[in-house]
DNA sequence: CATAAGACCGTGAGCGCTCACGGTCTCCCG
DNA sequence: CGGGAGACCGTGAGCGCTCACGGTCTTATG
């Protein structure tokens, strides 16, 4: 420390409370020679601040291993600098999906380099939901990425008028406030691969649908539909009970009894493919001799089913990257609008 | 301001800050008729605090919707009432394995019950960890949740001399320091696998095994051992570079070259089952009348794959119950040990 | 050379809470 | 009936930070 005379009077305990609990900001300052408001400057922005104090001020910062408080600065900025991932869904889905998976690490590594802390909460239960409501009216958070695939979901609604940002993804749930939201083009995607069933000389056409009151469900199948007009069977249509590996067995199943001669089925997720592919294997329909099965998410099961999966990539990183720039443009209070990106077809084996 | 009677010279901000930023404890407390302290007892605890004054300050709080701010409780408490879930991995490890997404969600619903929330970190760049540790630093996480597979992890060490209480997933590092730890038995889950093998009739048995750097890997491999003594073929054992379908695939491509008449293998992770099951078929060996298949894990995946794949189950709710309880325990300063839970052989269709 | 404009920096007043302390009031025992 | 023990409750002093304000010192400008 060339630059400095024997210290301050401020500077008394400073010292030993340093070796107790960390040292504070008062610490740093009197190492650098400089107040309170000098190092808070260095620290955010640095703004009129000369390149001595500054200088002086990393120095000590280092010497001492100064780290804010974040709790004393959240306290009176009003800011926490952490985001909630909310998984508004029945507990066993991120166990199951593996693209949750994937959109939960992607959203934490850019809120990462943004500075800015993941807090994973699920919100199954009503309890659970009470606790995400706390947590952003008490300032706790100062976003939240909601993640909820079923209409009607209590707690979008709940959240708006917390007015804490949020922003959905998937779809905003219909019949709740509109919230800005970002997924990818699900219709489109269904569209495409309807088509592409199409192309490769499919003629009787069935889908294992999502669940009713999903996203996913409802426009996957209406991209279905699309393509197919009048020509879709409604016997050929089941909705799976949820987004699992059983649930598109079971689906899979009644299909092959409503319409014993489909040729092809789209699967409205990889992870319902997966439960189709065993109930076709067990009626001993060939995959993609006999039928052609298309599937959605392209999520990392996809290429480990046999044969591999024919499915609908979504664009997973750029899913999360909008998501965080756009919750983050919102609590900058920057206007933003919601986006659905594009999906592509990634053919493999089973179609 | 309808609402308002000049009321107490303290009080006088107090309604216009209540609408404005939420009402905080000292609003509860003049519209109850108590003082903050007795307000603050209620909140926490809850001793020596009349009915009556316990029902006002409810109500109050009722009323006004209040919610306590964490920040400023965690400024003079100093618990924060977070826990970090570190994941020490090269980044794609979540993306991937569903067993990692089965311990996150688990530990965030036991955690909550506690009343505590989760943060989940990535620490796989240095920067990552760095931010780990300003935050096990700064306390702005009461404990930590290290999920770190590989052997020498510098963040292990550097974790310990925070000072804040960890609890590792899966095996304490060797060569780190002595850190407590909940796994399951995975040398005992091996024996288990390798024997099962065996009597189902196995005589030239081969590993996958997983990288030599990782609990799973060493320890599974060990188990192996175990049961075959000097039967083991070292040309039938490779590791596999990662936790990884194409890692798996590659292994068992090999495998199948230096120990072409193996009849069965243990693989050590489902994960890579699924890629040795590919080769396998890529090969022309019919799983499992040609060869037999063990897994390791039980995860979603095992019961997907075709065949499904027989496999020692990890007790993962147990193992993420243990998870928190011991991290709960050592920040509650009580004494902790580490345990090893035990697992068990599903049996599916691939042996 | 006087003075305005800006750069730089220190200070005080909190942010909303907890905790130790001390005060009051009741009740019971000797 | 005095007084000690408790129960109950209010108060002050911070926790470590930010932010507005105002002061000093430099520099440019008329």
């Amino acid at each position: 420390m060339p630059d400095d005379a024997p210290a301050h009077p401020k500077s008394r305990g400073a010292a030993r409370r340093a070796q107790r609990r960390g040292p504070t900001m008062e610490d740093v300052a009197s190492i650098a020679g400089v107040s309170r408001g000098t190092v808070s400057r260095v620290l955010n922005g640095a703004h009129h601040v000369s390149a001595a104090s500054q200088q002086a001020v990393r120095e000590a910062m280092r010497q001492t291993g100064y780290v804010p408080n974040e709790s004393a600065r959240s306290l009176v900025t009003k800011r926490s600098g952490a985001i909630a991932f909310v998984l508004s869904e029945p507990p066993d889905r991120l166990f199951e999906d593996p693209v949750l998976g994937g959109l939960l690490r992607l959203c934490t590594q850019l809120l990462g380099v943004h500075g800015r802390s993941l807090m994973l909460m699920l919100a199954g239960t009503p309890e659970e939901r009470d606790r995400v409501l706390d947590f952003a009216r008490g300032g706790h958070v100062d976003g939240v990425l909601l993640v909820s695939m079923h209409d009607g979901d209590p707690l979008a609604a709940a959240l708006v008028d917390t007015s804490v940002p949020v922003v959905v993804c998937g779809r905003a749930p219909v019949g709740g406030p509109p919230l800005p939201y970002v997924g990818a083009d699900d219709r489109g995607g269904a569209r495409t691969m309807t088509q592409y069933l199409v192309a490769q000389g499919a003629r009787r056409l069935a889908m294992v649908a999502g669940p009713g009151d999903t996203a996913g469900g409802v426009e996957r199948l209406a991209g279905f539909k699309d393509v197919l007009g009048r020509r879709a069977n409604r016997r050929a249509i089941v909705c799976a009970a949820a987004y699992s590996i059983e649930a598109g067995r079971e689906a899979m199943s009644q299909l092959l009894r409503t319409a014993p001669d489909l040729d092809a089925v789209f699967v409205a997720s990889d992870l319902l493919a997966v439960g189709a592919l065993q109930a076709l294997a067990a009626a001993g329909r060939r995959v993609p001799e006999d039928v052609l099965v298309g599937g959605f998410d392209d999520s990392t099961i996809a290429a480990a089913t046999t044969p591999p999966l024919t499915t609908i990539r979504q664009p997973l990183s750029q899913v999360a990257g909008e998501l965080v720039e756009i919750l983050l443009d919102r609590i900058g209070g920057r206007p933003v609008s919601s986006r659905v990106l594009p999906t592509t077809l990634v053919r493999r084996e089973s179609a």
